[in-house]
DNA sequence: GACGTGCTTAGTAAGGCTCCTTAACTTTAT
DNA sequence: ATAAAGTTAAGGAGCCTTACTAAGCACGTC
């Protein structure tokens, strides 16, 4: 989960092994019981040594140790058929808060959320930053605006999550393949973030997150192994296994922009083949003229104008072409189109479906992703937020 | 691991959290001593208790308990720059064994391993079966013979794992997509074999398996992320993750013999361009005659006979598309090339990285198998290692 | 050269502390 | 009266710390 991203410098995961002595104990059954609380809803004492197979007086304590840190907090009382009545408790959401931010080719988004995930504040900006420091600034400035509208203290954001294009490089301290966004590359911007916002903050590949955000909140859930092909500026798959990022040994799978495709004329990649730009091509192959955006193809397609028909049928088919590999590595049980895209899908589905079924007899559940433009944004919340209740439950005790 | 194994009856792993009480304090306290003897070397407690973080007591009273319960041994002396000599402690190699068994179209492997992963006792037999019946029966009769002249017990055997070429579906029993057996497809078969040969049977993939045994045993070991491309009869792909088998959503990753191929007549499947029959067809096509095999192309291109070397060629650029597509999928850092046409990788690589270089900027590490033919047996092996090595855990203090 | 002394490291013993469990008890409902 | 939630009290398992013994080497002294 970490690999891709910068820890806090008082990070210490690279200690081996911790030993399991009394303290350890005591912290991992708190543990146990804060994620059931928070996985299974708001719970009495009597219930959760049921359901954790502690004793009743051992949840008494570590639930008041929780209390007291301020981690859970009554939410009311439940009758039972009959007996005394019981106190439920639920985990408190106010007990640190999370920062996602979606650094986009057009648009910057940030939003805050509690730790129940609920978003707090969020802004969405219009990216015009010329310069790679302009867009930084924006990105910090942003982020202090939003946190300051969440009316949340910058030091209760236990910590941050960026998605941009590209795979962020840990040694070099930079991203690579970010070819839309001009000097991106820069060494060292997001240390300066980091900086700058006081704020532990990681970056991921936006696709990744993507798929993160839509395993989260979206379609993906529950799925075993689950692939969101992002479609837009560019090309990114963003794989989610068992519930945990698929990354790859650099950080670099899913990064099916790479993939070989036949191009008539030359061999290209299939990033050239599939993104927002080949649609306008392949519009004007077939014949249709004036300034195109893949937007006014699609918008046009589903006119029924027949250029643009075509070209989104050829799109389906690339796009069937991809979803083919994908399966035939991956065995996906669930494959989700989204990306900048994502308002066309629908006209996608079908020769996607129907080329596919022409390649290959492997044929997962593919469906639109649910989240729109938003599941970036979404992702870097929910990974920040895997991170936050990390934090905020390590140091309940340091203070 | 096991989702695509059998487990024994007595598998507890569906109750949903054991909690953290002190006696499972203690077990994991003896478990994180056993597996650093198993991965450091043989230590003493002084050594163990500055390397864990444990107490001297402690180590001292839980490798008591571990010596009694037959886990580990005495086995030597050191003596320190200065004072006392050192007890050194060792894993008990014979405190359990494992059983490995490949079943491939044409040879029949089973080996029985100590616990250290060393084989006492291997068997390989020719394959003549016409039935999956007398299959089955053939695998019975031969693992018997084999854990008879091992000297070892049946009951000793923890656990055993069979590669076979298909993915063993769980809930119907049966083994689906393995078309180079005939008959293999049938319930229940695997069923027969567990209850003859009184063993807990795990089924796994055989690509999977290879995958893991060159990961264990030989050139992938310390890989993040590996790929093995088993070529020969069919075509399959094993993928480790972080030292974990990745199987996909229904156990079907890396089944790459279903990648679409662009065929010049008809759309086929990657498996019809790239198995052996593929290469027999090609330096047919190049203009070779006679009863040909893949073996007899690879060992006239090797005395560099025209059309053998054409064909070659063929097989390795089709082998680079497979790798390009592995490789921007899962971003590997290593990809082996192994099964059938082992001994003649050497031949394939150089078109491959040629193709490879003209297809893709990715370009990952690229090397021949290391096990050649016993990839499957040693992966099965070592997968059997790992359920046993539990197995003889669990029950240390149930006797 | 034998031997005692001191230093160093391995391992054990005793005592105390933490935290879990069991069992009994209190509280509050039907 | 019964039943369920939750607390209190007693007991015990297992870890840690401290203090000790055991066993080797170095070296100086006789």
């Amino acid at each position: 989960m970490s690999e891709n991203g910068a820890m806090p410098a008082s990070d210490a995961a690279e200690q081996p092994e911790q030993p399991w002595n009394r303290r350890r104990l005591r912290s991992t059954n708190e543990r146990l019981l804060l994620d059931r609380l928070r996985t299974g809803g708001a719970a009495s004492r009597a219930q959760l040594a049921r359901e954790t197979g502690l004793s009743k007086p051992t949840v008494s304590s570590a639930l008041a140790a929780l209390e007291e840190a301020g981690l859970v907090h009554e939410v009311g009382t439940q009758a039972p058929e009959r007996g005394r009545v019981a106190v439920l408790y639920a985990p408190d959401p106010a007990a640190g808060y999370a920062l996602g931010i979606d650094i986009g080719r057009s648009w910057l988004r940030v939003a805050v959320a509690d730790l129940d995930g609920a978003v707090v504040a969020r802004a969405d900006v219009r990216n015009r930053a010329r310069t790679s420091g302009a867009m930084a600034d924006l990105v910090v400035s942003t982020a202090r605006q939003v946190v300051a509208n969440s009316g949340v203290g910058a030091h209760e954001v236990a910590h941050a999550v960026v998605g941009t294009p590209g795979v962020y490089d840990e040694k070099q301290r930079r991203v690579r393949y970010a070819m839309h966004l001009p000097g991106w590359g820069r060494a060292g911007l997001f240390d300066r973030m980091r900086e700058e916002l006081g704020i532990p903050l990681e970056v991921h590949n936006d696709a990744n997150l993507a798929a993160l955000g839509e395993y989260t909140y979206g379609v993906g859930a529950g799925s075993r192994l689950f692939a969101y092909i992002m479609i837009g500026t560019g090309l990114g798959m963003g794989v989610v296994s068992e519930g945990r990022l698929f990354t790859g040994a650099h950080g670099g799978a899913g990064e099916i922009g790479f993939l070989p495709w036949p191009g008539r004329h030359k061999p290209g990649t299939l990033e050239d083949a599939v993104s927002g730009e080949a649609v306008v091509e392949a519009a004007r192959h077939f014949g249709m003229t004036g300034q195109l955006t893949a937007k006014a193809v699609f918008d046009a397609a589903r006119e029924g104008h027949g250029p643009a028909v075509e070209a989104v049928r050829l799109e389906g088919e690339r796009i069937a072409h991809t979803v083919a590999v994908a399966t035939a590595v991956l065995d996906p049980d669930l494959v989700v189109l989204g990306g900048g895209v994502g308002h066309s899908v629908d006209l996608l589905l079908r020769p996607v479906r129907e080329t596919l079924r022409a390649l290959t007899p492997l044929r997962p559940r593919i469906a639109p992703g649910r989240l729109g433009e938003d599941a970036v944004l979404l992702g870097a919340v929910a990974t920040a937020l895997g991170t936050a209740r990390d934090v905020v439950f390590e140091r309940r005790s340091a203070s």
